[in-house]
DNA sequence: CCCGGCGCTTGATCTGGATCAAGCCGGCCC
DNA sequence: GGGCCGGCTTGATCCAGATCAAGCGCCGGG
């Protein structure tokens, strides 16, 4: 499901972002990261994630102008919680995330896990109030970009504009995903394609992504693709007794990944 | 099946409009609909579904001028496929429809029903092409919105702007609540809440909501809920069995809704 | 009118993943 | 340093829903 970004060719024209200062944060108890002196977009080097390409030095003063703050926020803390008034959208500059929607009979459904460069906050916009919760997995900084302003301002950039359609229309494309996930596919084939996506999506921001750290305990990842902590755990150490991965609590390697690619697109049974 | 007032867990939607003109379509073999005259929003009995309130006569005026092509399509084609470039939203006028993403392996998964008033295409804009098929479920029109233009206008038109704003943000909300229901209830909530969800969608219509035509078929509906059409066709037994139910067929009787929402809203069995 | 097939129901059986149940490991706090 | 607790693994058993299988009945076509 996942727009595959493994080009293991020479990089072209297109993203391949430098984030040389990206730090592992320390799962410690909840140190605030440090506030940034001067926040503004045009200078920031994760814009690339965020905004759209081709703005005018003008265009950059004026989201300036409006995306002027920070927040931090801590590790297990909530950036936002269901039906709490939707003002801004986030976007991630360090750290990750989880959403998920706390259904009746307590059981939450983690509808995503996002990384630096992801916007939250989308499903805030048709109700004014925020329809899910938002929970950072490890220390991190988001910037908060008021919506109402965000608005005003597309409505005379055009690209900034149709950025905006693309980020909702791109949600609601991967959501599409999750749901031939959970609607179709077997306990193998999900955590097979959760792990190439998350490796996918580490390798666009130009980090280690056939080995990394999961940031999220085995029943949030549960949750995400409707499956029990224990199948996650059993599934990670068969792929691991097949040779297709090594796992150590959070740590992945990734040994095989065309053994995973063939298992997350099942292997159409039938003559 | 009178004008069943039923109000008792009345869902917040307080549209209630008014389809005196309303026939339910025949199921012929796509019988074309005849042309409108005069396609115009400023002038449409269902604008209320499509459009914000509040539009001035000029803003109607402006936006007649760019929805301005309808398109019939008959019970069972394709308004649009996967891949196929991008251009236009579509705005259903009458009739439904099914949309769904062909998983590798033939087993396709469907992501939604859409009816009267609801948007298409949503999920194009990111990539400029299609990213999942619509097949009419029966002899249908929708409007064909031509997306650029529509960018365009809502630059001028600020009510419009966030309309589209809404539109996409309430497509996200509601996949998260398909997520949900794939994620973590069972057959038969999965089932109730499926019921429950087309009813109270027709109500908001105004149409009749507690005996209903089903315009899909048991397959069709065990993909969208994540199970075998067996297991649908099971649950509506043991609803009817109960008393909860009519079914017969595609044709549905609701007769306890209090009931099944009790069941839809899976009652927290730990102490 | 009869025929054929698709969509649906219902029964019997099977099984993947859930559930229940022990530990284990590593980090944190005392 | 030691003990505790949360997160994880692994085994044994169970069960909801899948799968396999057999009709049925409505609808459309000949």
């Amino acid at each position: 499901m996942g727009r595959e970004q493994m080009r293991t060719g020479a990089p072209e024209t297109t993203v391949q972002i430098q984030l040389s200062n990206w730090i592992p944060p320390g799962d410690g108890p909840a140190a605030p990261v440090p506030p940034s002196i001067e926040p503004a977009c045009s200078s920031c080097d994760r814009r690339q994630l965020c905004l759209p390409v081709g703005l005018s030095t003008d265009d950059f003063k004026r989201i300036d102008a409006v995306i002027s703050t920070r927040r931090n926020v801590g590790r297990g803390s909530a950036l936002f919680v269901t039906g709490e008034p939707f003002h801004s959208l986030y976007a991630i500059r360090s750290g990750s995330f989880k959403t998920y929607v706390s259904a009746q009979g307590g059981n939450d459904q983690v509808t995503g896990f996002q990384m630096a460069g992801e916007i939250l906050g989308l499903g805030g916009i048709v109700s004014e109030r925020q329809s899910c919760n938002a929970v950072a997995l490890e220390n991190a900084q988001v910037c908060v970009i008021p919506f109402g302003r965000i608005e005003e301002l597309a409505r005379h950039v055009g690209a900034l504009q149709h950025h905006v359609h693309r980020l909702l229309s791109g949600e609601i494309v991967r959501e599409h995903g999750v749901m031939v996930l959970l609607g179709s596919m077997r306990a193998e084939e999900r955590v097979a394609a959760f792990l190439l996506n998350l490796a996918g999506r580490l390798h666009a921001r130009g980090l280690p992504h056939s080995e990394f750290l999961l940031r999220m305990t085995r029943e949030e990842i549960g949750s995400y693709l409707g499956l029990k902590l224990e199948t996650v755990s059993r599934t990670f150490s068969r792929f691991a007794d097949q040779g297709l991965l090594e796992v150590r609590r959070r740590h992945v390697r990734i040994l095989d990944q065309t053994a995973l690619q063939r298992i997350a697109s099942q292997p159409a049974s039938d003559p």
